[in-house]
DNA sequence: TGAAGTCCTTGACCCAGATCAATTGCGGGA
DNA sequence: TCCCGCAATTGATCTGGGTCAAGGACTTCA
């Protein structure tokens, strides 16, 4: 059975103001849409290390995560486990017309996540094309980050798995914050060797040596174990075998 | 640039007479919906081993695969490959919105494809909520379809490799073929050593060497190299780590 | 100020799967 | 019928990353 996560006080967040806003599965809802969204919306938090459900489990509302970090992951009968999708702001949880989770999803920070129950969701997709729309889009997102990931998984050394693994929470982390801007990058990790490894298919102790390689080879300066400073993002992106130009060609 | 294919004839095949009518993006169009489509489609065809279109390659239309098996693959500068998707009768290839391949598709068997024009096609998917919500439907089961395979790339055996995808083409082909019959199972290989290799992040020694292991283990039964006899097929479930009562739970 | 718990690092050793290198088998064409 | 070319098999050897084991660095709590 799923914990229960803490009702937060509906009140708390109004619409307009939430911080996703413009990237969740309510960004091209008109405000009356939203006025409809809102009317079957509830929140939700999770403390760091919860589990939000459990692979099998009834799942009668689907969300989006508000604010913190969760993790999809699978796991086999032996205990092996790989993780197949981590959930940022403004990520969606759930699938419609399903019943039950496909995957454990686990709060990795606190989290806030903004949960529709399931069957009014559902009818409301229908007759809200604004949102179909939105979720179609944000699904193959998905499915080309699932991709990207398959390639790393299937083909990459483990210095190319870190190295990968790093240039996306450092990219999405400028996209965030600082739109665009040149230099220096720096980040928190916001996984655990431990998660880090149960992403890329490696244990945790090759996660270990392989950032400490990094560090030694000063393609990632680190302030503690967690603080992240990438001197050179073009290096970076060689070592993880990536075109440094990425997609650049026309 | 991508290797033009022979361009069907358009009235070799109506939409009533299709064999994909009831899976494909089209499935829920109504009878006035079909016939718009009808207006904007056109078959072409490629042979085995042909390159259907370049990731970076403009690609101007979207299209369902009608027969035949081609591949979706990524390649790094130094040549490794993954295939992270296998495009089976019915399968969707391209994306709306999107101007450019984002991998390579690859004939892997004679296809014919059902194409649209870009542009056309995506004008019509707003106006037409029946294609979005298929379209949607399809991309979250390819979705579902690419984190059981990140599981496979990331945590199995080579073994157990083999197996995952020895049954998840032997049970497409029993859904296909023979609605949920019992007993032994047969089905031909639609992919070479090489292709079984990209497809699970091994080399082709590796996969011959667990198909001759699988086979000398009774597992499989083999007549000549690509025609495979599954005896027993929890047998093969357990051999490839799977819950051999899959999701039977409630 | 210490004890216990988490998370992380590092070392020594081992093995599954990669790599390199022959062969074998088979279908098609002259 | 023989030959060619491709797919597949099989063997020998090597190695990247797993496994097992021993600490180290922080944090929290008493």
């Amino acid at each position: 059975m799923a914990t229960l996560g803490k009702i937060a006080d509906t009140h708390a967040l109004e619409c307009a103001d939430c911080p996703i806003r413009h990237r969740a599965v309510c960004a091209r809802c008109e405000p009356d849409e939203l006025d409809r969204l809102d009317a079957i919306k509830y929140y939700r938090s999770f403390e760091a290390g919860q589990t939000v459900i459990w692979s099998g489990d009834a799942m009668d509302f689907v969300a989006s995560v508000v604010s913190g970090i969760a993790t999809l992951t699978q796991t086999m009968e032996d205990g092996r486990t790989q993780m197949v999708g981590l959930l940022l702001p403004s990520d969606f949880v759930g699938r419609p017309g399903r019943s039950r989770a496909a995957y454990d999803v686990v709060a990795t920070t606190d989290i806030v996540m903004c949960c529709f129950r399931r069957k009014p969701f559902e009818e409301m997709m229908v007759r809200t094309p604004h949102i179909a729309q939105r979720l179609l889009e944000m699904t193959l997102d998905e499915l080309d980050a699932a991709r990207e990931w398959m390639l790393v998984l299937g083909r990459k050394t483990a210095r190319e798995k870190i190295a990968s693994l790093l240039a996306i929470i450092g990219r999405r982390d400028a996209a965030l914050h600082l739109g665009g801007k040149r230099g220096p990058l720096t980040f928190d990790l916001p996984l655990t060797r431990e998660a880090m490894a149960d992403y890329l298919g490696l244990t945790l102790e090759t996660v270990s040596r392989q950032v400490s390689a990094l560090k030694r080879d000063g393609v990632i300066v680190l302030e503690g174990k967690r603080r992240v400073t990438v001197p050179d993002m073009n290096r970076l992106l060689e070592e993880a075998g990536d075109d440094s130009d990425g997609g650049m060609l026309s």
